[in-house]
DNA sequence: TGCATTTGTTTAACATGATAAGTATTATAG
DNA sequence: CTATAATACTTATCATGTTAAACAAATGCA
């Protein structure tokens, strides 16, 4: 059988985790986890979005949504507005404080980010990233 | 600002998920959850463990673990060894039940593990393992 | 129009992720 | 020796992951 350490799952979590290990303390200084950031920056590139919408941008599941959705409201960093025309579908987006949070982490968590480029190679990052747009285009050709 | 999509952790964890959604079905039908499946695995490939080791070889945090193994023990699928000389240590290791277990769902898992081989192609794997350990040793390295 | 079906979102239940704190055991300095 | 620190794990707490089910609003169709 296949090497125990040969496993795909496996090292694309350990990457992923080598990562985030860099960008957590950050976020969580600004009492933030990353999920929480996710739906934010997705905000922010969406400029407001329906609940599903931000779903598949921030790659969670409805039922975390839901749940981060309702501390994010009660920190008043995002709010809701009702679509008119579809009473179920609900409207987020950022609030002002929202809006600053963002401004004040953004950049930090960029300058985050080129550090791991110089390290790793912008070449190499590169690469990575096509491959992993690859297979995941594979995968999904496929289902 | 980079764009939102051109995000490293975003796209290792979209192909990880991409890559379990062939694997988590057949785990659930044997009342196996992913990181369960990892102890296992892990266990066969070192053949009884220490928790800090296993938590190493499986990726997983140690909390995560003690209520994992909970779980296995109560189903008689591992079981626990005092370590004579420290008996802070206990080492776990599989029951024949465990051991039954895995020769059941090992080999599906890898026939489904060479669909994606054959569907991404070795070569491009390969790369991608590469890649991804090195991206790790990086990170690790320069900590 | 009336009603089954579909869609968008939320709840529920159980398992894990992440951090901090607790407990017991072993190692170590004085 | 013995108080102290370090080690190996476990608990506790809150947040998210995963699946199934509930729910309300919208849609399709007889």
């Amino acid at each position: 059988m296949r090497d125990f350490k040969h496993s795909l799952p496996m090292e694309l979590m350990r990457a992923r985790e080598a990562a985030m290990a860099r960008f957590r303390p950050m976020l969580r200084d600004h009492g933030l986890t990353e999920q929480q950031w996710r739906v934010i920056r997705a905000l922010v590139d969406a400029g407001g979005a329906e609940v599903g919408e931000l779903a598949r941008k921030s790659c969670l599941l409805a039922p975390s949504l839901t749940r981060i959705l309702q501390h994010l409201e009660a920190r008043s960093l995002i709010k809701r507005a009702q679509n008119s025309t579809d009473n179920r579908r609900a409207i987020i987006s950022l609030t002002a404080r929202g809006r600053r949070l963002f401004n004040k982490i953004g950049p930090r968590l960029e300058s985050l980010y080129r550090v791991i480029e110089d390290e790793f190679g912008m070449e190499r990052l590169e690469s990575l990233y096509t491959l992993l747009a690859e297979f995941y285009e594979t995968l999904q050709a496929n289902r």
